[in-house]
DNA sequence: GGTTGTATTTGATCGAAATCAAATCAGCCC
DNA sequence: GGGCTGATTTGATTTCGATCAAATACAACC
């Protein structure tokens, strides 16, 4: 259910990827021109900060590009990943002043922003968008539940299992697959951020990629590009219900 | 900041509590009317299941008294809460037939319930209305982000004095404390569902309780009733940030 | 090509929490 | 009071993932 957006309806929009999620499709020309008019671009680098945690944020912005994270530190530095950001997620939180969380380029990343005050204005005056940014943070909330299941019961290598199929899910690539039963994706990942992501470390991840490859569940070329030779066995691994899915 | 809500100002409703959170208080008079005509209260007894996840809901409500929890169960019995429902607590996702996790009275609970399509329809037509569910929203997204935390980094002793404080901060009988620097409440929830709340097992949750106590930070009367005779000790083995908080 | 620095893999060991098992406590009903 | 039931505590042992440590792969740069 968090892919549920993926099946909205999508405007065509060739400079702006960022309406598909970020507004309603049931806005009027006149409104996306508004939204036009208070937006901009922003590219940062891999590993470059976009925000700490209690900064001002001006903008809220959609990613067109690379990966993003929301992370969460203690103070002996142990760091809790608490939502990832693809293209077309939606980054800010409307009507709150500061950043809940620090806010980290995983990969280059660019970003359609909007000026955060003019963008509000624009809500309280639109239903449409505030409904639809109800449904939005609605999907993510649907995540980040699926993703407290994963952290509190999950073995390690449910864990990688479930996290290299959400990204398959997600995966630009999908589009064209030429065999409905294999999976080819690159992981947006290094195995440090993954270990955050499923409160892991680095060497129980890299382990457990080991042994899921071992047992020929993926096939590995170099670090980061995946082969699934047979989904539904990646699936078997991932501790959750065989049905559905984005995969038959 | 999940404790945001609880800084808004309030409307004085002598026989719905629900009004407090679910509605917001920007309201005109006839628009509280029309939630008036489409509610009605239900009561559940403790362990009774209010919903089952994929069923459809026909009600959204607000939690009057008592404790009721969301719960994620995986085939082979594991079992995952991912939301926990106190008085003023919202229920149910506007503009979803179904609900998406098991939802289990873990207390006797009265809830106040709303239709679930004329609610919708008042949505739709009252922005305000709209508007206060993002913030609820964004509230409950902040709760389970700090929820990921724990359940991902924090040691089953963080986990258990996180949880104290948790449920201290939100406890009525918060509002008349003698001292400022102790507290006394009692524990909603039995050790099975504090470990399905804190991805431990019941064990583990007792053992932890047995040390906090040894070690002098709380003191238990029963098995329920909590003293914690100094709030600091307690928020020291939190791992989370000393700063801030609802004790000062 | 060699060097450097980072990412990743692999190995050995340790420890926190899970598991398995039993005892104790607290209501509750008669 | 006494027995019954379910909740909780406590104990013994095991196990999975963390930690500590070292080797290897890889890309960028000279």
């Amino acid at each position: 259910m968090p892919s549920r957006s993926l099946a909205m309806p999508e405007l065509a929009c060739a400079d702006c990827p960022i309406r598909h999620r970020a507004v309603c499709a049931r806005c009027e020309s006149d409104e996306l021109e508004q939204l036009d008019a208070i937006k901009y671009y922003r590219r940062f680098e891999a590993g470059q900060t976009i925000a700490w945690a209690g900064d001002q944020m001006d903008f809220v912005a959609s990613v067109v590009e690379g990966v993003a994270s929301l992370t969460q530190t203690m103070e002996d530095g142990r760091r809790q990943m608490v939502g990832l950001l693809l293209p077309s997620d939606f980054l800010g939180r409307p009507n709150r002043e500061s950043v809940a969380y620090d806010v980290t380029a995983t990969t280059d990343v660019m970003l359609c922003c909007f000026r955060r005050v003019p963008f509000q204005t624009l809500i309280s005056e639109t239903p449409h968008i505030s409904q639809r940014l109800l449904e939005m943070t609605l999907d993510e909330l649907d995540a980040a539940r699926e993703w407290m299941l994963l952290l509190g019961r999950k073995t390690a290598r449910e864990k990688i299992a479930s996290f290299l199929s959400i990204i398959a899910r997600r995966d630009a690539s999908l589009k064209n697959r030429p065999n409905a039963n294999e999976l080819v994706f690159d992981l947006p990942l290094t195995r440090e951020a993954m270990a955050d992501y499923l409160g892991l470390t680095l060497e129980t991840v890299s382990r457990q990629m080991s042994a899921l490859k071992r047992d020929g569940v993926i096939e590995l070329k170099g670090k980061r590009h995946i082969t699934v030779p047979d989904v539904s066995a990646l699936m078997e691994e991932t501790g959750d219900d065989a049905d559905g899915g984005m995969f038959g």
